[in-house]
DNA sequence: ATTCTGACTTGACACGATGTCAATATAGAT
DNA sequence: ATCTATATTGACATCGTGTCAAGTCAGAAT
């Protein structure tokens, strides 16, 4: 159950996340992904329970592969608090496009889906985190503005950086990743650190 | 075909509304909006051709229901720019509850229908215009920032003011109506006027 | 008084998507 | 030669949208 499936399951996952990347993150059925993946569409159930979990294995295989864990390390090391916000920022808001497709399914699914919207829930907690960790920072330089508690600055830095934000204004409004990455520095900098 | 059905044509969209808001948005079926409406789901279909149909003229019902023109008439009259940026990201916040409902569920549709996206996205033009309404009159104040072009602050600001924004905020969040719109203006003023 | 019309009802059905079940095939390990 | 895991095929249940056909029923026109 473990061990040699690791061929036809990995192909399942790389499958999904081609999909939902090339397709913009909408109409992927299972029975597209079992297409692609050369399996009939009942094996995909022999892989997967169902579609909520098959996404949510897919985003946890992107951060496998995408080894998240080192890139959010670097932004750790930041000198002072500014810099941490402006690192978290970029680190973040650069790993976006890689897992936008799965997430906007993971986002349709979650308004009907109990099981998509605990999964999507347990993603937006540690991006929470990154920006707990990031206003903690600036708290403790005593950059953090006056005109908000730590926890309505994470609310802000969170909003901030949605994915849905992203999408309007990468996708929506046809800005350059490197556009958005500045400019959403700037808004994080100008809402968060006292002036 | 025009003139005496107003009441059951009526009473359709009030239960539409109802329904959405009370349900926050999502899982409201046509079957329940007949239910609620009391006649037959096949009815529905006499009155309005599809779903999309029937929640776009929802929206346009409580448009008309709240006077929203009046509204936006009052934040046009604002004395300078920034007074003018204030007010408008008041007017539309304070209306976002209102429409969350159908909005919700106008977004939600839109991903896999034609119809719905091109409805949501009229509605988006609306907000759109307003927010480049108040840049413009921040440029022409000269209070404009220097770091982004009109365009980008109209981005910026729709951005800022999305649906979802005001989601994440207040129900994810738990934040109030009043401190959300407080923090919407500062944000919006932080970003883009000239400091 | 009868007929016509418009709004509505009931009941049946097609479609597309997810998920389930049973029966069968096939390759590799023992 | 057989056992087991992995797949396959095909059928089917469920849910929601949208369509179709046939019939009810009240009120207006003649």
């Amino acid at each position: 159950m473990s061990s040699q499936n690791i061929p036809t399951r990995d192909r399942i996952l790389k499958s999904t996340w081609q999909l939902l990347e090339a397709g913009n993150g909408s109409a992927v059925r299972m029975s597209d992904i079992a297409k692609a993946a050369k399996i009939s569409r009942q094996a995909l159930y022999l892989h997967f329970p169902n579609r909520a979990d098959l996404l949510t294995a897919t985003t946890r295989y992107l951060d496998e592969v995408h080894d998240i864990d080192a890139k959010l390390a670097k932004s750790r090391s930041a000198a002072s608090g500014t810099q941490r916000l402006e690192a978290w920022v970029e680190t973040w808001g650069n790993y976006i496009p890689t897992i936008f497709g799965v997430a906007k399914a993971l986002m349709a699914m979650q308004e009907t889906d109990e099981e998509a919207a605990a999964a999507w829930n347990d993603r937006i907690c540690a991006i929470r985190d990154g920006c707990e960790k990031a206003v903690q920072a600036l708290k403790a330089d005593g950059a953090l503005t006056d005109s908000m508690s730590e926890v309505e600055a994470t609310d802000i830095l969170l909003t901030i950086l949605s994915v849905r934000n992203w999408e309007q204004l990468r996708i929506d409004c046809n800005w350059t990743q490197a556009r958005y990455i500045d400019m959403m520095q700037q808004l994080a900098a100008q809402a968060l650190v006292k002036s």
